[in-house]
DNA sequence: TTGAAAGCGCTAACAC
DNA sequence: GTGTTAGCGCTTTCAA
């Protein structure tokens, strides 16, 4: 695609003067005369000139360019990160770079390579859930490229990381089933070596405790956060001789997947078996009873995760760690009351 | 951020010889010999070379960025689209640089802008809805940039453009709603500007009269997609002295809107009242009832889009349309026979 | 007050 | 076979 863009080149040649001239008549430079630099703008302005980003990258290596990869693009939960990682990035006139891991280990090792050969200037990353090594992301750091990661995450002491009040949450969704009456609570988890899995199961269980509930270990189920999974992981619950009165999914899809699963049982929601996700506003009320859910402030989780990158990047502070507080939102799903 | 990358210069530093004979070597060109091009590729393997795409745009003029708008980063239509056009355009080498118009016809012209800024080589967009007046995608084809449309186009003789089929698709859930015994069927349409709104409102007028049904002004019911805007619109529908007893929802946003509103109304879906979305797979399913929809390609659209962008990009070729097909595929929610 | 020249990383035409 | 050079668009010394 040939060369459609005005260049400083082009000025000059038009005014018939130097390149170095109209490059300082643009930026205001004190030695230029107040009528070279009025020629200059509005000729400027008239060829819609704009400074070839590509040049300047080269000059000054900066791309403006964030890479940032999620595990799936479809989702609403990355969609909304997203949107907010975008729209700080933008205010600074950063771009993003959108990569899918696809929740693989080797395709997330792929596209940081190709984002690094695209020259971002750093990553915004949530792992994929296969990923239980993290050299890819260790030489990064070696490397000095800032990186950030959200949701889920690894290395705390090294990386600057954005998370939900994962602990807390959890333990409020559990005492607030042990307040309407439910007392066999079961938690569907996510593979292990994911801290949510992790904290949102520590949370689960301090909610038992405090509610001097016990823990049954056949109420705790896991599943790979697949639709299908969760179903399998729901329907075990259900077919056990004594089954739960109330679950706990660990994230929207294991929700959806646990709600249909009750529903193909015949049982009544809330009535039955509560249920309560840890999703966002969205998905929890688009379903049917809608969900009682702790909401994730996804759009901000976004917002915060750019901060963080511009934080690294403009002076290689010590890694952050930011909590986003939480809301239990009580919906149809878990209200035995009404 | 330091120049942590390996360039040419350093390879050639490093092994004496010339940035040419490296540049060569690396590209297997014929005048190298054996010897030489083993050498510099291994350097270049143990330096991880990649070779700097800033450099290479300059050069060759082309940035492998493809700039895509969408009226909104969140919905699962345009995510599962945009990882459609990602996933061929990683196949080509190109990045995707996204971009939303929050369904403004101002922020829709300043993307542009800030895309081409940002020197994208073409644009893949789907308009606002608030898009009347097409000056600022005139202006893209006088300066051939390439550009293709999808889901909602205009200027369909001059721009490349992929939408599903409309009318016919439309057509068929009319029919479906009239075999089911459905009467009064009401149809929730958008924005007139939209070609989806008068290519859907035709279909579903062609369907009426096609079963001898009349058309009633009265069951056609606007809305600008919004979800309290449809929510209204269904509102209207059901206080009607002589409400409908089917409605069809233009898209997602829509129908789920409605079946809040029909549900909040104490109706019974599909007794009552029967409802149809034009959606995909993924939210027809998720809700309560399961939702009778035409489901539309999505991810197919997004490829299809990325692949017209590259036949425009690689020779102008006069602008193709492309109609994907759908299919209706009917649930609960239309399924009187249940 | 303005111009010339070097250099960011790379390719390709032209030497030798 | 390999080296030299110019140039893509830009900023920034250094000269004038």
């Amino acid at each position: 695609m040939g060369n459609r863009h005005t260049s400083l080149k082009d000025l000059a040649r038009e005014l018939k003067v130097s390149i170095s001239t109209v490059s300082r008549a643009l930026k205001d430079h004190p030695d230029i005369s107040r009528e070279m630099k009025e020629k200059v703008k509005q000729l400027a302005l008239a060829r819609k000139y704009s400074p070839n980003p590509l040049a300047m990258g080269l000059l000054k290596q900066e791309t403006r360019m964030i890479g940032v990869i999620v595990p799936d693009l479809v989702t609403h939960f990355y969609a909304s990160i997203i949107a907010g990682i975008e729209s700080f990035a933008k205010e600074k006139g950063y771009f993003i770079l959108l990569a899918s891991s696809n929740e693989s280990y080797e395709k997330e090792k792929e596209s940081i390579e190709n984002l690094l050969k695209a020259r971002v200037e750093g990553l915004i990353i949530c792992m994929s859930q296969e990923t239980r090594e993290t050299s890819h992301f260790k030489s990064l750091l070696a490397e000095n490229i800032p990186l950030v990661f959200f949701d889920r995450v690894c290395l705390q002491d090294q990386v600057s990381s954005v998370t939900a009040d994962n602990t807390d949450a959890s333990k409020k969704i559990t005492r607030h089933f042990a307040e309407q009456g439910y007392r066999r609570i079961a938690f569907i988890s996510g593979p292990e070596q994911l801290n949510i899995s992790r904290e949102r199961l520590a949370g689960y269980i301090a909610g038992l405790e405090s509610c001097q509930l016990p823990v049954d270990a056949d109420l705790i189920e896991q599943c790979n956060l697949s639709h299908d999974s969760a179903r399998q992981a729901m329907n075990r619950l259900l077919n056990l001789p004594n089954p739960p009165d109330a679950v706990f999914g660990i994230n929207d899809t294991v929700a959806f997947a646990a709600m249909k699963e009750i529903k193909r049982h015949q049982l009544q929601i809330p009535n039955d078996m509560g249920l309560v996700g840890f999703t966002d506003e969205f998905h929890a009320t688009v379903v049917d009873p809608p969900l009682t859910s702790i909401t994730h402030p996804t759009y901000e989780m976004g917002v915060e995760a750019a901060r963080l990158f511009f934080d690294q990047l403009n002076s290689k502070q010590s890694p952050k760690t930011v909590t986003l507080k939480t809301r239990l939102v009580v919906r149809e799903s878990s209200d035995k009351a009404r």
